[in-house]
DNA sequence: TAGATTGTTAATCGATTAACAATC
DNA sequence: TAGATTGTTAATCGATTAACAATC
């Protein structure tokens, strides 16, 4: 039974798009947020609002899936949340590490957001000897020389780097070495890595770059 | 002068697209930090290894604007960091104000990024009293009741709320009455604001998700 | 020269948008 | 019923990709 299931997810036609994908995982967002603002039915326009999406776009992503929607009405927000995350197959428990406990790292790993969607944070590294055994949210700092052990014997394939630029290489070499196959890059450094690891970087910075170019357009 | 270049600019044909626009201030990124590793020249490849947008996407976002680059070799580190700095017209200086002195906070304000791109933190503003005076980077954290004034005064159309969700719209509302214009949320509130002012919104969590189904499928 | 890489064309694919019948 | 909103089609636009001559 789970095999088969497997097997049907596997065939193309009912893979998801890394295009549609992404929008889904807004529109989650998006979702949670107003459910926790007390909504219980939301439009294809108020997701459009939020997301910059257009309205016929997200519709049209639905649709692929299902009819989720009630004309004349709009959506139920529970009832799109569990259709959602079905389709991302995001249920499921993952684990992630997270390298340097400074104030980036703790502002990452002190949010909340993560256990919402699925994703708990199982492990944080960091070399500087005074934040080691304090936490950052609820979990334990550990010292950064037990990385690739920790990494190992958790099975994690998620990785965030939350360390100074010139760090990052090397943090990145270690995680990918114990197994990681994912880099969350938020130092500025530029990452080599195999080409079986996928790096996304994420920088406040550039994003601030394109949005004063839109405005000043 | 100026006026004649104003109106060259705003004709259809000399505007850059928004795609492009977001395209290049990431080949920046790249450029910026290719040229701290000590390089000098770079291929499109290489760019593309970095960046995830194809290299033929590259050289022709680049030969829009000229023949920067040059065959068999590449294009100049130094030129094209001029050339794009010079399209994107980001050489001047933008003020932006942070809202929140808070970890998140911290982390934006003390990045050294911002003034590599001409883009300088002018108040950072906080309402909890045991952080006001305290420095954020090189700024001092002002009382959050002065933040009209001071928007007003320094003229400042950016800025960036790192506070927590429950406090997101209220700061947000502030703002926009002040004059901001471009609005950077790093909460997980959803922001209603007038149909001027432009919300972008950044999100660690929703990252990691588009991240966590791309390595899934 | 030989190898490498740009600049550019042509073909394909996915995203966007407008429009509207279906239906709650 | 009347108003609102979905699900879907068709047309357009921009992004992606492969290929390759030009040329450093």
């Amino acid at each position: 039974m789970c095999m088969l299931q497997s097997a049907e997810l596997s065939r193309p036609e009912n893979r998801v798009g890394v295009g549609v994908a992404a929008r889904l995982s807004r529109y989650l967002q998006v979702l949670t947020q107003a459910k926790k603002m007390g909504k219980d039915r939301i439009s294809s326009q108020e997701i459009a609002d939020y997301t910059n999406v257009n309205a016929t776009q997200i519709r049209r992503d639905l649709s692929k899936f299902g009819k989720f929607g009630k004309r004349g009405v709009g959506y139920s927000i529970d009832g799109l949340l569990d259709e959602i995350r079905r389709i991302l197959r995001t249920q499921g428990q993952h684990n992630i590490a997270l390298v340097g406990a400074g104030r980036l790292g703790q502002a990452i790993g002190g949010s909340s957001i993560f256990g919402e969607h699925g994703i708990s944070i199982a492990a944080v590294f960091e070399t500087d000897e005074s934040k080691i055994g304090r936490k950052v949210g609820s979990v334990d700092v550990i010292d950064y020389r037990f990385l690739k052990e920790v990494i190992r014997d958790r099975n994690i394939l998620v990785g965030v780097l939350a360390v100074p630029a010139p760090a990052a290489q090397q943090a990145a070499d270690d995680l990918v070495e114990a197994g990681v196959k994912i880099l969350f890059n938020y130092s500025e450094a530029l990452l080599d890595v195999p080409s079986d690891v996928t790096v996304h970087t994420s920088n406040p910075a550039v994003d601030l770059l394109h949005a004063l170019y839109f405005h000043l357009t």
